[in-house]
DNA sequence: GTAAGTACTATACTAGAGTATAGTGCTATA
DNA sequence: TATAGCACTATACTCTAGTATAGTACTTAC
């Protein structure tokens, strides 16, 4: 590989090689406005389309949908179709989704220190 | 204070109240495409604008300027101004800033993991 | 006096994330 | 026969993050 070309993709220096994709990784697939709090509703139990709908204030049908078809790619979350009269959906967090557990917490616990820090001045 | 307004504002489930406001506001000092590429670059030392210009690719000046700016307000890092002929400025990772490492492992850890997990299938 | 180096700022544009609103297909009850 | 409830999908729009490109202010060396 030429050295342009790694220049060109941020991984000539060995930081970047080693964290800077991951990281990002990690924060695509928590981005968007809405994945966090169907995340921590769904770590809370199983959730129906209409649960989440009326949990999460202002979500619109289209955002739910295309935010739960993200997180059902990404292995976090799975959906079960029941054949029941109007047909039922329920969502859960998979055994892999709860991994996100302790990011979250890492996250949660820096965002309450930080917004105590920025808030005193 | 009126149950229609913490339903508004996402607070009245305890989950909601004690995690979700945190994470986002973890995540919203990491938003961007940006501050990734140069929180790491700060991490491993002292850099001039020219300097991160120089390692980050594709970043224009005007995000950067923007960015440095960003993170500088949330005292994440120190700009220094020196008094030479062309004006050199630095910019540091401050003490508080260094406090984002275990985020960041955090983060890259559970990136590294799940991009073999995705890429396996 | 003009060119060059540093650290920006200004203006205009583009693309993608998110919103608003309405409509679909199924069926069981009234 | 019509209505209601569930889990979506379609279409069109808006708004903001990011891009592209150019220009500024300062100063010193040639």
């Amino acid at each position: 590989m030429k050295d342009d070309w790694k220049r060109e993709h941020g991984i000539n220096k060995p930081q970047c090689q080693s964290k800077m994709l991951p990281v990002q990784d990690a924060l695509e697939v928590l981005s968007g406005k809405w994945k966090i709090p169907i995340i921590i509703a769904l770590i809370h139990g199983v959730k129906r389309f209409s649960d989440l709908s009326k949990e999460i204030p202002k979500i619109t049908d289209r955002m739910l949908s295309k935010e739960l078809r993200d997180l059902e790619m990404n292995q976090l979350v799975k959906r079960t179709v029941y054949d029941t009269f109007p047909v039922t959906v329920e969502y859960t967090m998979t055994e892999y989704g709860q991994s996100l557990k302790g990011v979250i917490e890492a996250l949660a616990e820096w965002g309450t220190n930080h917004r105590k820090r920025i808030m005193q001045d």
